[in-house]
DNA sequence: AATGAATGAGGTTTCATTCAT
DNA sequence: CATGAATGAAACCTCATTCAT
């Protein structure tokens, strides 16, 4: 990626993160480039193109690094636990980004039906990890799919909870405790309340 | 509510969940409504007077039913427990509507931040029990504000759930294995991981 | 047509003839017609649907009148003859109209092409007619599509000459001179050259 | 010319044949070349400078050939025939030209202005030959610059028909069916019909 | 000579809002 | 109450031109 289409990538994800998609314009991300409007359309198509090319490198960081861990030899759990810390790492170190993914994850246009399709491909990896780990029993039966939703949830509560929670955070400590929270939940014994 | 205010509340709800603020034009939500676009003026100041009053509508309805759990003479962890229930049936009662603060939770723009502001509030329900449930011992000492946004992220999960999954799903096993994860995560032994 | 869509339909002839479609501007046509941008596409949904309108109303007019002829019960010369009458008399009462026409008849854009295909359509007439002058034996023997497009080309060098030439013209002259050119050329005894 | 210049050129005369002067981008000619947007800018000032160009170059030999004619020692009809020969030569030589030609035609925009005044000039050409053979009477007395404009008709007639009309054609055959038109017309006994 | 990048003026289109009826 | 027409600000996008290399 040269230079300008550098810039461009970096302010566009500033300004769809601020105002979503329809509400960011060409020339705020211009102009919070550095440049003229005009420039933004030597280097991309149109304004989807810059959407769908942030998304599309977004991810692939992303992904990467999940499939490192799931060829790494070790079990499903550990799989897991590596992920979610992945994510956590990924969307504080990326915030903005990953606001614009959560704005952008529902509706029925063609950019939003996109993207859900590659979000689920995403959780797809999860998936396979949860169901390994039940069949080797490390976790009770259940809804493979759901509960890898759920998992993947734990991303969404982070992303809120840094959207609203304004003072610092120390990011191992959110580490830790998702995935306690993850692992077991609140840590109730169920049986007495169900 | 007089007919054709609700018929433009519904219709706003639809449109909105489709399209996200932005991208839902008022002559959309007037012929969605069978109406016409000057009729909406007559009813609302603005399109954002639409915005605020579905927010305010809808929250008021997950509120209410929240602060009667609250008023209940029963443990933190049962209020949990209830609230999780409310939370998920009210989910699948009003997707759209959920879709629309999913996609507006994020930005900077005004109707942004106040969304926010609301969504803390609401929160701070949640919290609340969760301080109680600790300070009697029900749960683990913990940061109490990251554990309740935790919770609530519950919800986001399902939404992202019935938004990429496709086919029919039963509203109380999605209940039944949510409170479970969120009471035992995924159930795994914690000391034998961390 | 209402009053105002008439308004934009007039002022948009004059000024597709004056800068041709791509020339003209969608300001210029609503300034020409004393409206605001805005206006034009209450009314119309695009440029290209102004120009589409326009070419529709303006052939209707004179493909009526074309049949009116092609109904009477008179021999083909006698329909030529009205029809080039017609044609001229057209052309001089909607010289605007018609320079659009003649500067949109080239070239391979869709609206081009359309534009192509409808006059092809109207000459189609004019052949019937010379076909039948051939078969009675009235015309001599040729290439009959050749022949009816030169026939048409008499409004072309009609048209041409009302381009540039600046000076009044007197219409009955000029259709009595182009109806005896077309029938007789230059007058010339062709066998003394040929 | 050079070779990049004549590739320019080419590619400009095809480019606006197809999309019309402004529908013609520089970023088509010069991809159509196989070259840059830059490069264009070497060789040529402006696009309006690539547009003279090649009118001054197309009418050029237009002009040369007829000009050569009216230097012949022979009779005024005579030229006239040889003009039409020319003329059609031409246009299904250079159609493309032509079509540029036609295209621009019409219209207030100085170019168009300054095109129409060179076409004029073509036509007085024409014009001398009609003078002189009515003088010596050769054909019947009228509106000599009217029928100098038919008799320029005959391309515009060609140029259509070649636009309209997909199959391939004979030369020939148009060169000596439209110098029949010429001569005679329809051929018909005009004192018959007026 | 040729190129690729950048520019900015200006074009088409969208749309929330206003208003007379 | 409801409507249809009109508006104008602002959005996206195009493209001829310039310029450093």
């Amino acid at each position: 990626m040269n230079k300008t289409k550098n810039l461009i990538f970096k302010s566009a994800i500033k300004i769809f993160s601020e105002s979503g998609y329809r509400g960011a314009t060409m020339d705020d991300i211009a102009a919070n480039a550095g440049l003229v409007k005009g420039t933004l359309y030597y280097h991309f198509k149109s304004k989807e193109e810059i959407f769908n090319f942030i998304v599309e490198e977004g991810l692939q960081i992303l992904q990467n690094q999940v499939i490192e861990v799931q060829n790494m030899n070790i079990g499903p759990i550990e799989k897991l636990i590596k992920i979610c810390r992945i994510q956590l790492t990924f969307l504080y170190g990326y915030t903005d980004f990953f606001k614009i993914v959560m704005s952008q994850l529902w509706g029925t246009e063609h950019r939003q039906n996109e993207l859900r399709h590659k979000i689920r491909k995403y959780i797809n990896e999860i998936e396979i990890n949860i169901r390994t780990a039940m069949e080797i029993g490390e976790i009770k039966k259940g809804d493979v799919e759901l509960i890898a939703f759920q998992f993947f949830g734990s991303l969404c509560s982070s992303a809120i909870y840094e959207s609203i929670h304004i003072e610092k955070i120390n990011l191992e400590d959110i580490i830790e405790s998702t995935i306690k929270f993850t692992l077991n939940g609140l840590g109730i014994d169920i049986n007495r309340y169900i």
